[in-house]
DNA sequence: CCTGAATGAGACAATCACGTCTCATTCGGC
DNA sequence: GCCGAATGAGACGTGATTGTCTCATTCAGG
């Protein structure tokens, strides 16, 4: 009977995410509920926004946890970071896109954590002279966005097999589209 | 007196990325016009992302025209084609986020013709050996969108460098992110 | 300088989405 | 089987957006 909160919010990422001026009732019939449920679990399309948010910081933070981006070298944590970001792609996707949370009010500092970590975590590989220096940690960090996103969508448009979103994602960002000779 | 029609478009391009559920006023005043001459130009909100579309189409075209694909070898041809794109980027970033255009109706021919021919560009470097090949050239495609969107945001909100766009995202695409010990 | 086309600002009705409400129904717990 | 909570469907008023219109102003070309 209780409405799955974390399902309704992941369908309202995907549909958002493609289709960013759905109605609320739209978002209510991609999540399977009616339109007078979704708002009793959310007071509005601001709320839903910020919902949508929120989750995202959880779930990114614990994909973060579980990562465990200390440990062993950049590259290796990077791996592990981008299997993790693997059931968060959808909503991060979403908020990658639609920044216009950001803009507005002070930048929430939930992600601003987040972007730190990823980008310590780069920056270490850099120091440690596993990653190249010629490319910023910063635009490391948006690129890793921009592929988890695009992995997402061309997994869910079935252009790429579920089974390989990591290892595409990974091994992109890690090794380039060029045929090395080492390894 | 006669408004720059590329010009609104880019300005709408620009704005709607962002915040997509802009209102016609927004856009109108986003691209320093009056609303009234924005519906005297494109007719509604459709139309608009409409001629969006097709300015999309068009200027990508040019840019793969211009990058000369089947010359040189596939790496050479990608750079050329990532140089080539950055002016084609704002509009290309809101194409590709937005693409509730291509999911309902036919997919439009253009698009796939131009992906088409990106999606040649990497299976020739695969099968001339300069790309790795457990990265399928979909994907490389998909990838390639999304870097270029990810690069045309982060420029456009001072993360990256307007100079350093066309470097930082072939190099990512090419080489990845590892150091390397050739080259 | 003159003329006509194009623009910006605003008014206007119509449409749409929103948020709230009611009510019958369904589901879960006891 | 019963009861209460939650849900879905729909109605309703409200506010915002849309598309069209008018009118004064501005600009470009002759």
């Amino acid at each position: 009977m209780a409405v799955d909160r974390s399902h309704v919010l992941t369908a309202a990422a995907a549909l958002l995410a493609r289709r960013p001026t759905s109605s609320m009732d739209e978002i209510a019939r991609a999540a399977g509920i009616g339109r007078a449920t979704l708002h009793r679990h959310f007071a509005g399309r601001d709320a839903l926004i910020r919902a949508l948010e929120e989750l995202g910081i959880e779930q990114l933070t614990r994909a973060l946890d579980a990562a465990r981006l200390d440990e062993d070298d950049a590259p290796a944590a990077l791996r592990r970071l981008v299997a993790e970001t693997e059931q968060v792609a959808g909503v991060l996707a979403f908020l990658f896109t639609e920044n216009q949370l950001f803009e507005g009010a002070e930048i929430n500092e939930g992600w601003a954590r987040l972007d730190a970590r990823i980008h310590a975590l780069f920056r270490r590989g850099q120091e440690e002279g596993d990653f190249r220096i010629d490319l910023g940690a910063a635009w490391l960090t948006e690129a890793l966005y921009g592929l988890v996103g695009a992995g997402a969508w061309a997994v869910h448009d079935g252009r790429v097999a579920r089974n390989d979103f990591t290892h595409s994602i990974a091994e992109l960002l890690l090794g380039g589209a060029r045929r090395s000779m080492e390894k």
